[in-house]
DNA sequence: TATGAATGAGCGTTCATTCAT
DNA sequence: AATGAATGAACGCTCATTCAT
């Protein structure tokens, strides 16, 4: 019965996500998405709070695997250098396989309600805070420069790395993205200068 | 008489720019910025197409604003880092200079429909161009690393200052931004590694 | 301009008591009173803050109509016993010549909101209160019993009357309302014992 | 097996008159009176037709109750005015000393649909047929006036007393019901009058 | 009998846009 | 050009009732 239960949870979900996707925030009414799913509109509300609280989980959800996976992968890599690359193939990689995904977290639930937003807020932030371990790791063991300020410096590598993918999306996915992964962890460790 | 039009014109996205800041983007009505901007509600559509157009417009105006002071800014820097450092100055000069304009285009301005974004698109690569030609001038003159990838880099570079300026908003600007100068710059020309 | 304001206003305050008269309480949706009054939905809410503040606004308007007709009426009585008659005259009359009025106040604005059934009671007060005064007076005047509690008798007078109005109506109007008059008024002044 | 059916209808509408008085009408949704009565929101289908249903029960049942107390009460009285006197009394000792009946009755249950107060008016009638053979009574004996007007004067007695404890409920019982009785009696006897 | 998950009709309200003045 | 009263489409959410188990 409880699989049940989070069977039809997990049904919406995916049907929102593919409701988002395709009709994008403002053309995502809760009927299409019941439609989409399979159930009446009033289910929605007994898995459900309200509208918005099925976009936080549907966030919340699939960024709490993601930030799981790099949890993972990385304590499998022994050096910070290795991890940092690791977190950029994860990061495109998955985002590349699943557009859906990508096209709903990178574009259409940003342009949502302040409350949504800090709780989109929450859920990226222990991604933030890995990228951030990873840095001190590399500045302990010698790898990083020991000067970096951690907390500026992984806003720049996720402000970085969150921007190639949204204009890989706009563009209209013309290239693929995870090839851009050496070319951004390089400039990640070398930086722009010569030499 | 062209110069009333205009001034009402400059009167309207002033209010927009206010209203938006104040009330967030849910919150802004189309009465809303009439009254803030002393003028009655049908006026409004003498002068813009719809709502939309407000914003669009707005955007496009302020940000062309900008991308003009980085263009004659940088014409007087004499090699690329300088312009670099030039950029990333603006940038957070500007934005913590003008909290209301920081706040509309980082958080507001970004929960809109597709269309808009996508204009917000336009007015924005000029400046992601920009980049893109300081980056070229760098390799040209032999500061940067001549295999760097300017299309994946510029927006790097972009991305990376653009998380800095909507974390440094949503912590509440309990510290400097422009104090962030030196350690993005000193990212983006060096990279993380030691040495 | 007042009056094409005020005019639309008494409009759909007309429209509201006869589409309640006829579809009661429960059947009476906004866009019903709107097509009645021939005005949108939206213009109501130019109007009036909300469906209630319609109900409220009708039973305070024609419940203060009503007080001010008692008022100037009692004025030209020169007795409490009079005066006691002429205000059941009035409820009776006034209720009985308007029908929809009647059924409005007496059975469907009862069912509403707490809040709604507050406001009631404030417009209902001064009527209670008129009475309070007419027997304050005719204890003063030595024609009614110096003994009585008027909080209390005001409430028990009040109650009667508005029962049998209720019943009346209950029953299908099937006898002259006004033609209680008499023996209500009988009822009040000399009780139920025999001489 | 009788009485565990009866057991569970009784203890369905103990629940609902304890929601509405906790919650109001509006307030009182059928799963929630479920959950006081301690069954599935499907049980209660099974002991009533519909919502409506558990209201005109709840509220036939203990009327029909008081009914019942009324005139066994009143066959011990000698006297047309003793009966008036133990009517007032039952009236308002036992709503004073069940106030969530007293707050149902009075309140929440008139907020209802046409057909439930119809009911309602069924279960009442009694009561008030009830008065009317006391004052028949009073007649025939010599007590009460002669030329009363039975129909209107049943009336006028019910909504006095009826009025007189919506007033105590609504002023928040400030004051002792039944310390009323005394005057409402003197008052139905005798009138206003002097003399 | 009893359950409770699922249903889906129903409605008040907002607000961008229009148009008569 | 300017006004602002009027428009009406659009939608999230509730809750009485049903029915498969």
């Amino acid at each position: 019965m409880a699989s049940r239960k989070k069977e039809k949870y997990s049904q919406i979900l995916e049907a929102a996500l593919k409701v988002i996707a395709e009709n994008g925030f403002h053309g995502s009414q809760v009927a299409k998405i019941a439609k989409e799913a399979g159930v009446a509109d009033g289910t929605i509300y007994l898995y459900f709070k309200n509208k918005e609280d099925i976009l936080i989980s549907l966030f919340r959800e699939r960024l709490g695997d993601l930030v799981d996976m790099f949890n993972s992968r990385i304590e499998e890599t022994d050096s910070a250098k290795t991890a940092l690359r690791k977190i950029c193939e994860i990061h495109y990689n998955e985002l590349e396989s699943n557009v859906n995904l990508a096209y709903v977290t990178q574009i259409e639930l940003r342009q949502s309600s302040l409350e949504l937003r800090q709780e989109i807020g929450l859920a990226v932030k222990p991604y933030i805070e890995l990228i951030g371990q990873v840095l001190r790791k590399g500045m302990d063991e010698g790898d990083f420069r020991s000067d970096l300020d951690v907390k500026l410096t992984r806003h720049l590598i996720f402000g970085a790395m969150d921007e190639v993918v949204t204009s890989w999306l706009i563009s209209g996915r013309k290239y693929s993205l995870s090839a851009q992964v050496d070319k951004t962890v390089e400039f990640f460790l070398r930086g722009l200068e010569q030499g």
